[in-house]
DNA sequence: TCTTGACCTGGAGTCCACTCCAGGGTTTAG
DNA sequence: CTAAACCCTGGAGTGGACTCCAGGTCAAGA
């Protein structure tokens, strides 16, 4: 049986999404370690980097910054001792994105208020000084463009 | 009685929380019509302007982009007659933050699924192949850092 | 008078995560 | 043999929203 597959950075672009720069780029910023090369130079991706960087593509959906992708994937190098400092990196994945939901419901709040308010000034025919808004400016009140 | 206090860019800048520095920028983008200036040049922000830089400050605290400001910024020059088209404005403001609550909803979850499986291996004393973690590797995976 | 401090302008630099490009090699189809 | 695909490298450019800086003006205080 032959040895399983290896894959062009096309494939692999296809299959994680990333785009073929971006492959090249987190393995120049050291995010991904290198990755094997055929004789002509151009890279092969076993099986297992195929995971890794299917891993790296989950962890940056979840927010996460390269530099927390970099520390991941050194502590992935340190086998299952480091599993305890994971949980830490993924918990201060985490927070970053509650802080992130925090600011943006305070923004929304903020601006359901915002809208409210000229809905209802529109509605009283009123502007924002409070003075009466003449009919023929009511009538362009509506559009919208 | 005399006319209301004009303020420096030191006072608006503490007022809003802008910083001098974002303040003179939003000037030259043109997102900020050009404030008043003392004889020697310095920027002195009427009570008007004060209120401006104040909405602009809350309007960029929802989310909204500088280019959607400046936008805003020229409604409030037509008066009345703007309100529905800046109330359209406030919508797109709150659709570009609906989709980012829904992107933060999604990493939040395949965070939490991920977290999870970690502290499963843990506790079930397997490495990420299913394989035992000797005991002395095991009092490691408790250590955040 | 000298210094300090607040402010001015225009321009350059920063951060992040890419994205694009020039200039070159290799592989495959016709 | 040549054209088209595909890939390589290193470096430069992008966008958004600032932030920092050099070099200069001006007014008030010791």
């Amino acid at each position: 049986m032959r040895e399983t597959q290896s894959s062009s950075i096309a494939d692999v672009a296809e299959l994680t999404g990333l785009s073929q720069d971006t492959l090249r780029w987190y393995e120049r910023e050291g995010i991904l370690p290198r990755v094997g090369r055929s004789a002509s130079g151009h890279r092969r991706y076993s099986e297992r980097e195929r995971d890794l960087v299917l891993m790296l593509a989950a962890l940056r959906d979840t927010g996460m910054t390269t530099e927390m992708m970099k520390e991941f994937v050194a502590l992935l190098g340190e086998g299952a001792a480091s599993h305890g400092r994971r949980v830490a990196l993924l918990e201060r994945a985490r927070e970053r994105l509650a802080a992130k939901r925090a600011e943006i419901e305070r923004a929304s709040t903020a601006l359901e208020l915002k809208i409210g308010h000229y809905e209802e000034l529109i509605a009283a025919g009123l502007d924002c000084d409070g003075a009466p808004v003449a009919e023929e400016v009511r009538t362009l009140q509506t559009a919208r463009e």
